[in-house]
DNA sequence: GGTGGCACTTAGGACTTTTTAT
DNA sequence: ATAAAAAGTCCTAAGTGCCACC
């Protein structure tokens, strides 16, 4: 009773992500099909769908699916618009784009042949197998050997300034208002000039650097005991709890206002951790969760953190100050010459365990990692960093066949969690411009894959056709891979590979279509897909013919995984696996709905507009969701009445104008006109405040539960919208922030206005 | 082929800061 | 100046894919 019950929320998440109760099914007709066991059943079944309350959101979701899935090459019926005519453009009416090939723009590479006598022949060492194909992936500058120390090229100079300017630790970034100038005068000038690491060969042997140099991760704080007046409860009796057991406690505190501790699982979970934290004394009190009291917890942090908010302009500086201080020491790294930031340099503190979804692992204590749990990686000849006084690293390694600077393992799922740089460094940089390269590879033989796939679907053997169908979907839907998971240890999520009978239904004929398929499953994150697509009659067939005999816990596919269908890709092209398409699908679709969508006479307001339907395309196309906002009803109606306002404000602006124009008739002198001209000028700015504010509601209401970033961040070829912005001459800080034009810089270097994906 | 380990990318939500409206 | 909204950043979970090994 007591403790606990401070919390009773609502609703979680909003989204469409499941976790509840959905009961379900005739479940037990067990396990004679060769399938898995069905431990898990039961976790799937709180799984099962029919939660109303998705219903609008599907509805809603599958309507702009079907406007804007695009062609797969071929036929793809009539879609069901119908249903939902809806805002002008952006129809089908794209399709065909796929039969144009366009030159690659300037790094050209040598085009792989396509289907190359598969590997072997040419990579005889297993070993460098990796590195080689990524060379000769091309695109890269034409490639010379890269010579251990700095080769005699013109690069030289350059570099070698670099390293001066560029490895001091600049003691300020930015220039915060003047306040700079103090140690050195910056007569370092900055290394303004950014390192352009684009411009250079890449290493061919595999190695992922030569020099790696860091200070090691930055532990978090360790536990600040609460102050005697903060009071746990057991069963209403205030009780001191040891170091161990209070810590934990408090990690449940923290949540108390969050769904989570609402439910069974976490709860459960939490509690038995708890009790292996407590001294034998402890354990042998505290029996019952729900006899816990916690609040007098949870309102000390909310006091905390409501102080903090309150702490004076100079205190909060002084923070601000101390955490830049923590950055500048070990947020960066110097990796081949150069100073890198370093994306996560602090250690995840411990705190329970929030899995996604239904996870059975919510709740359980995510153990705070010691000096003793991390493995540090650097070079040799690099100063090595040190590890708290009284602290041994796990191990220090010199691998330089990897990326990670420090790891250590996690405990819920004896997972390792790495530290890595910043994707403004070069060493993502150059393997996300590759990942373009790759999807672009496959633009230009696409057509073949897809009559490949298509033929398959008559094949006489099983498997063939499963891996086609499958395909087919990851093609033309962006499904992901769907590996394999085990079973009770994360949320029951899946992906194209990993598709259960229960999760589509198959309609010879729905809404007027034929062949529909209606997909309703939860993917990465517990993240619902539902989509009604109609397909060709060999797929339809095919499913129908997957699913014979099948139960629906059994596999849609149960010839193919992922590693089936991505060694048949590798054979189809260099590089080649499921999630390329994805890439591919994404940034082509960017390319199609910005020439669809772009206006030229429209000014930038709608350019933006236009840039952010044709990347809000691609995010219904991957699947990217969002809760709505909290606060979305309620400033969509702030909005929505200040639009109202400034219509009322032009009614108003166009009145004058008319009766001055009636006056100025009347009189005729030179003030009446003038009078008629400045009122003139009123209507016109309001009448584009209007427009502005409208084309606000409605990027905003289509954008309600749709995430954008994601996909422009992962998944387009930023050279599209760099080339974009060039050709309409809009400032590129309007569609990249700060740190996307960072990770970006490489793009928005190269990339001119024809840029062509 | 199946399995587990490993490295690395992709993902949404929480949290913080900045901007805008009042 | 203050509040609200939006934008930006941080956090870390959850995917993909490859490899070694049996």
């Amino acid at each position: 009773m007591s403790g606990d019950n401070a919390h009773n929320h609502s609703q979680l998440d909003s989204g469409s992500r499941y976790n509840d109760s959905h009961k379900h099914k005739e479940k037990n007709k067990d396990k004679e099909h060769k399938h898995k066991d069905h431990k898990k059943d039961k976790e799937r079944e709180k799984s099962k769908h029919g939660n109303s309350e998705h219903k609008d959101f599907s509805d809603k979701k599958h309507r702009d699916k079907d406007k804007l899935k695009h062609k797969d090459g071929s036929s793809d019926k009539p879609r069901d618009k119908d249903k939902y005519k809806d805002k002008e453009k952006r129809k089908d009416e794209k399709k065909s784009l796929e039969g144009k090939i366009k030159k690659e723009n300037g790094f050209a590479s040598p085009p792989r042949i396509k289907s190359e006598p598969d590997g072997e022949d040419f990579y005889h060492s297993p070993k460098s197998l990796k590195r080689e194909r990524d060379d000769d992936e091309s695109d890269y500058k034409p490639k010379k050997i890269k010579v251990e120390n700095d080769r005699e090229d013109k690069k030289v100079k350059k570099r070698k300034q670099e390293e001066v300017e560029d490895i001091k630790p600049k003691k300020k970034t930015k220039n915060k208002k003047g306040e700079v100038a103090d140690g050195k005068k910056k007569a370092k000038k900055e290394p303004e000039e950014k390192w352009k690491w684009w411009e250079e060969e890449r290493s061919t042997d595999g190695s992922k650097w030569k020099f790696l140099e860091h200070k090691g991760p930055v532990f978090a704080a360790p536990y600040d005991p609460l102050p005697s007046n903060v009071k746990f409860y057991y069963d209403g009796k205030p009780m001191k709890l040891s170091t161990d057991a209070e810590e934990t406690a408090t990690f449940f505190s923290k949540m108390l206002e969050h769904d989570y501790t609402t439910k069974d699982i976490f709860r459960k979970n939490f509690f038995k951790d708890w009790r292996k934290e407590m001294t034998s004394e402890e354990k042998a009190k505290i029996t019952d969760l729900n006899k816990c009291n916690f609040t007098e917890m949870y309102e000390y942090f909310k006091a905390q953190s409501e102080a903090r908010k309150q702490m004076s302009k100079a205190e909060k500086l002084k923070i601000k100050e101390e955490n830049e201080r923590i950055l500048q020491e070990y947020g960066f790294c110097i990796m081949d010459n150069h100073r890198e930031r370093i994306a996560n340099f602090r250690i995840e503190p411990p705190g329970l365990f929030r899995g996604r979804g239904d996870h059975p692992k919510m709740g359980m204590l995510k153990r705070r990692i010691r000096t003793q749990d991390v493995i540090i990686n650097c070079s040799k000849d690099s100063k090595h960093p040190k590890p708290p006084p009284g602290t041994k690293w796990k191990e220090v390694r010199h691998d330089n066949k990897v990326t990670w600077l420090v790891s250590w393992t996690e405990n819920i799922q004896g997972s390792i969690k790495y530290i890595m740089l910043n994707p403004s460094s070069r060493i993502k940089g150059e393997k996300d411009w590759q990942k373009y390269e790759t999807a672009r590879r496959l633009k230009k033989i696409v057509d073949r894959i897809r009559a490949q796939y298509r033929e398959d679907w008559k094949s006489k053997e099983m498997r063939i056709r499963q891996r086609a169908v499958a395909l087919y979907f990851i093609d033309k839907l962006a499904l992901r891979a769907g590996n394999e998971k085990e079973e009770g240890e994360t949320a029951d999520t899946v992906g194209c590979c990993s598709l259960r009978v229960e999760h589509m239904n198959i309609y010879p004929e729905k809404d007027g279509q034929e062949y529909v398929v209606e997909f309703d499953f939860l993917g990465k994150d517990s993240i619902r897909y539902y989509n009604k697509v109609p397909v060709e009659k060999r797929v339809f067939k095919n499913l129908q013919l997957f699913m014979e005999n099948k139960q629906p816990e059994d596999d849609l596919f149960d010839r193919l995984n992922t590693s089936i269908l991505n060694k048949h890709l590798q054979e189809l092209m260099d590089g080649l696996t499921a999630k390329v398409f994805r890439t591919y699908n994404a940034s082509i679709t960017l390319q199609q709905q910005l020439n669809e969508l772009t206006s030229p006479d429209e000014n930038l307001v709608a350019k933006i507009l236009s840039y952010n339907r044709a990347n809000r395309a691609v995010a219904i196309l991957c699947n990217h969701q969002r809760a709505p906002p909290k606060t979305f009803e309620k400033s969509m109606q702030n909005l929505q009445t200040k639009i109202d306002a400034k219509k009322d404000q032009l009614s108003d602006a166009k009145r004058e104008l008319k009766s001055s124009k009636a006056d100025a008739k009347v009189r005729r002198d030179e003030k009446a006109k003038k009078t008629v001209e400045v009122k003139k000028k009123a209507v016109q700015r309001i009448e584009e405040q209007l427009m502005k504010l409208e084309v606000q509601a409605t990027d905003r209401e289509e954008n309600k539960q749709i995430a954008l970033g994601t996909s422009k961040l992962n998944y387009l070829d930023p050279r599209i919208s760099v080339a974009w912005c060039k050709k309409w001459s809009i400032p590129i800080e309007k569609i990249y922030n700060k740190t996307q034009r960072e990770k970006f810089a490489w793009a928005i270097d190269m990339a001119e206005d024809d840029y062509e994906f």
